[in-house]
DNA sequence: TAGATTGTTAATCGATTAACAATC
DNA sequence: TAGATTGTTAATCGATTAACAATC
């Protein structure tokens, strides 16, 4: 490698496209080492990420030269190198705010209290919530997100609320130093520009499924949904339809 | 519009960035309904999206020509054309598997039970969850997966299971007429061509945010994250470093 | 060396954006 | 008509892919 192919490498950046791909080959890796192998090639370990052999030697590329022509990748190796250039060999902390269902589902997701990130604390607004212990953890109440946020040194919060409190506790978050925002209500959060959110929509995922299931079963004699009623566009009868 | 363009459009389908964002659309759109807005300017509209107004109406002319030029689009009658292009004028009958925390917070998700989504089964393996109600719904035995899936005609499952039940799952709904799944489970699947799976996986988008934090973090005084433990590569160190 | 596999090139494809003619 | 806003064009940008030279 170059200095000149260095430098383009730091100064660049590495494509956002390649940066939401490198967790899944980071869990296809660390799922080869628990099996105990040692070294996979390119098209290995494309098949057990999802994507083709092109796609992942390209990125893996923008991190650097990992691999062994003729050999393949050494997995800890580059385990390592992703997990370094994803950030995760250091410890980020975490407030999860919203502690209903999915909140708790969050609080005792296995990827989240291993792997770099630490949650620092729960909270919630509701009384009968709030001095519960979840997976060892106390919730605490809401008002004391700027305590709990400053205390521990949150960088990232997780908006488990429902819609309408969101964008009210993002402000608060926000003004209270957080930076990065995993948003799973079902609302668009204003922040200021140096803020990241990043979205979790459910029926958004079911509704893109949906698009694709219509297609599918789209065709004259294909296998419908139930209730499959065409209203005709133009007259007032699509208000129901829709909101039915 | 000519009927050059119009075939143009049936023949080439809908750019899937677009129809990921159709949902985005509908909702904020919805939203406006609500407050009892009649029309909305694209500017308007794509402030309420998160979009900026040129991607918004490039969008929209992939459905059609549903706007007037000086005036804008008509809310409810955009409601309606987006909802039918996503299919939400039908009705989808979903299956949930998995009945943990996850599990719950779907099934009480507003967005799944409204707008075209029908849950006709929750379903789980361990005995203690079978049988109880959740949401005036019953947990049904995983061996009823069949029967549920054609009692029903599901075409949508959602997975929600630990990662090492998925796959099982996964190969039994396809098997038993699913084409579309959504998968809650931190797995890769492997599907029939013919079937859709789309994927939301909690960790990995932290693991995005942690990346851009690092970068926000990463000058030499920015404020990092606690226990920065930057360990040399070319060390044995560097596993505990990635697994501790 | 011969076989295998990476890292890179270059072509292609698809998405984004600004600008503006069309038109209400 | 004058002002406003859509729908489309065309340029740009970024992502994907196949092919293959480099090299272990």
């Amino acid at each position: 490698m170059t200095p000149r192919q260095n430098r383009d490498r730091a100064e660049r950046g590495i494509p956002e496209a390649t940066v939401a791909r490198l967790p899944v080959y980071l869990r296809a890796l660390t799922g080869l080492q628990e099996r105990g192998v040692a070294t996979v090639s390119s098209e290995e370990l494309a098949a057990a990420a999802g994507v083709n052999s092109a796609k992942l030697r390209k990125d893996l590329s923008h991190l650097g030269s990992y691999g062994t022509r003729g050999v393949g990748y050494e997995v800890e190796y580059l385990v390592y190198q992703i997990s370094r250039e994803l950030g995760l060999t250091q410890d980020w902390v975490v407030a999860i705010i919203g502690v209903g269902n999915l909140g708790r589902a969050l609080a005792g997701y296995g990827g989240f209290a291993s792997r770099g990130f630490r949650v620092a604390g729960l909270l919630d607004a509701d009384e009968s919530i709030v001095g519960q212990e979840i997976y060892g953890m106390t919730v605490a109440h809401i008002d004391r997100l700027e305590d709990v946020i400053a205390g521990h040194g949150v960088s990232i919060a997780v908006i488990a609320t429902p819609a309408a409190a969101a964008q009210g506790v993002c402000d608060r978050v926000v003004a209270a130093g957080v930076t990065s925002v995993l948003n799973f209500a079902p609302v668009v959060l204003n922040v200021p520009a140096e803020v990241d959110v990043r979205k979790v929509d459910l029926s958004i995922e079911l509704q893109i499924l949906a698009f694709h299931e219509q297609r599918k079963a789209g065709g004259p004699d294909g296998l419908g949904p139930l209730d499959a009623d065409e209203t005709p566009p133009g007259t007032t009868q699509y208000v129901e339809a829709v909101e039915a």
